[in-house]
DNA sequence: CTGAAAGCGCTTACAG
DNA sequence: CTGAAAGCGCTTACAG
């Protein structure tokens, strides 16, 4: 088949240009509108009709302009990610599972790493959205917890979901994540394992999950019949520097704790370090559970008992909801499984010798 | 101040709508045309006129409208990063260093992870940058090794920057890393360490990258009179997976080599664990030189000596080329020191005692 | 150095 | 169910 024999150069059409609506509208011998009006679906237009320019869509490989759609919607086809979690593993991870539900839809993927300690936060935030008036905003924890950007996306109305491990918003723009079950399911692994002294190190109280998955923790231990000691918490900032820090203080109290539970893997690591400097053996002399299941996990020795959240599957659930309007659904009534983290044991755990 | 004084209301500007050109050039008192040449910083303009357009544009917080001017200039405002470094540490850090580089220029960052193996790789990322219609691309190694996708990306016109290991393209449309450095560093070290029977885990084929980095290798030995034995030379797929099976055929051979070689931190942490595993103490029985520079490098216990390459301020750089023209610079010609790798010793590789 | 007209490729609002 | 007109907010090409 040469050239000579499509649509395209049978129709006229300039080669080495995009053909356009008219071209469309030209060639199967309707109004532009009426193509429109096949673009989005509408349902007013006879089957008939609707099949011929749809055919002809697909001979000319038509597709609109993103632009021009844009500028006469007044909004783009552009899903914003607005994200501070520090984890390259975390980000990434998120970042594939929205465009696991993008996929197709002719919606992009715009990256806005942010930071919430940084005064000008809201108004770089506003100026994103408004400048590339986005089709919508996923925004994963901590950000998702800060309610000065939530005013700044509805003033905008621009839709969004929030992830965070306790429902701060309507369903249809909240995604929860059950930290608390996470962390209980590793709370009743070490008890279960006979340890009674175990140490917490927590996440920062910026995020909504250190918190939720300290109280996990405690509510599991207590169906245990074992007490938290709130003398064993302490807070760390989700780095493996603070891991380390805390990991000193809990293992210089006498006695020391038998296990130590951490809010993130990083700083597990950090109780690793420490653990080794004092000559301490994992899990022989020191249990460790962590949380995140970075792939470093297995990769450590021992290999690192954490609880895992599917973050991918969350990145896509939280689009889904975002697109569900699109699609003519409900977002509130989306039949998306509850997310459940579970608890991957490993090596770093043990019983406790009597 | 209250609303009413602001210009915006003076002017009878409808609240909740951002001011357009149009309102602009009222104010002002001149043409849209004239406001557009202030905008897009024509050089037509008087002095007097730029100022008092600029100041109206000010007072107003008027921004283009980014799909207006996308339409009428076929060009977005969005910069496409095409990768497929499977490494989450990789893709963050780049992502990072060229929002560096946009910070301020008023384009965003639109993310497109592919796969090489994927049939229609061409087609999705001809159809992703014609969609919309993209300011440039950004292509880290492999995909800017894909003379494939180069072509479609020629075809369409779209500027592009390609990141890789040799020169693959004019000065203006590369940025060359230097790894051949970089590998020849970490053989000197082991060279001086006293190694003479070295193993080296290669990176896939199919990355430019690994040719490079045995051939600095190999030079670096050379240049120590150490000849690099190529039945020590075993190919792996940069995974932890394939750094084991490589570690497990290279520690079975008799003599087994002295210190290893890994094309990077993933594949010297299989490395690590088959060691573990045979009951060799690293580095006491076994040293162990990694490339990348990953966080893990100084979790891990020992801490992995590793190649360093300064992935965010590649980023940062290939963006930079990509945004030259529009600041009126030779892309050729940009003042960007040379990208260097830098060994970063650790506790993996030891002096080999006699 | 400045501006009125036409156009970029779509959609909304209104008729029929 | 379908279409002609006007508009989205900019820029290009042409005058002056």
């Amino acid at each position: 088949m040469t050239d000579d024999d499509t649509t395209a150069s049978r129709a006229g059409l300039k080669p080495g240009k995009r053909p356009t609506i008219n071209d469309v509208a030209r060639i199967a011998g309707v109004s532009k509108k009426t193509v429109s009006r096949v673009i989005n679906q509408s349902p007013f237009v006879r089957e008939e009709t609707r099949v011929k320019v749809s055919a002809v869509i697909d001979d000319l490989g038509f597709t609109p302009d993103v632009q021009a759609r844009g500028l006469a919607f007044r909004r783009s086809f552009l899903v914003g990610l607005i994200y501070d979690n520090p984890s390259p593993n975390y980000v990434v991870n998120m970042q594939q599972g929205v465009l696991d539900a993008l996929r197709g839809s002719g919606l992009e993927l715009v990256v806005h790493p942010c930071d919430r300690s940084n005064p000008a936060l809201v108004s770089e935030i506003r100026a994103f959205v408004e400048r590339q008036k986005l089709f919508g905003v996923i925004l994963p924890p901590s950000v998702s917890e800060d309610e000065a950007v939530i005013d700044v996306l509805r003033e905008l109305d621009c839709p969004y979901v929030r992830i965070a491990s306790v429902s701060l918003d309507a369903p249809e723009r909240m995604l929860v994540t059950n930290d608390h079950l996470g962390a209980a399911e590793a709370g009743r692994h070490l008890a279960d394992l006979g340890h009674r002294r175990i140490g917490f190190i927590s996440g920062p109280t910026l995020f909504r999950s250190s918190a939720v998955r300290g109280g996990g923790l405690r509510d599991a231990l207590a169906e245990r019949g074992v007490a938290l000691d709130e003398r064993l918490v302490v807070e760390g900032a989700y780095t493996f520097e603070s891991g380390v820090e805390a990991a000193k203080s809990l293992l210089a109290l006498d006695p020391r704790p038998t296990a130590i539970f951490t809010g993130n893997d990083e700083m597990a690591l950090g109780v690793f370090k420490v653990a080794r400097d004092m000559g301490l053996e994992i899990p022989r002399d020191l249990s460790v559970v962590g949380y995140d299941d970075l792939p470093m996990a297995s990769r450590v020795w021992p290999n690192l008992t954490s609880v895992r959240l599917p973050i991918r599957d969350m990145g896509r659930m939280a689009a889904e909801k975002l697109l569900a309007p699109m699609r003519g659904l409900d977002p509130a009534k989306l039949d998306q499984p509850e997310v459940r983290p579970s608890l991957v044991v490993r090596d770093s755990a043990t019983a406790l010798k009597p």
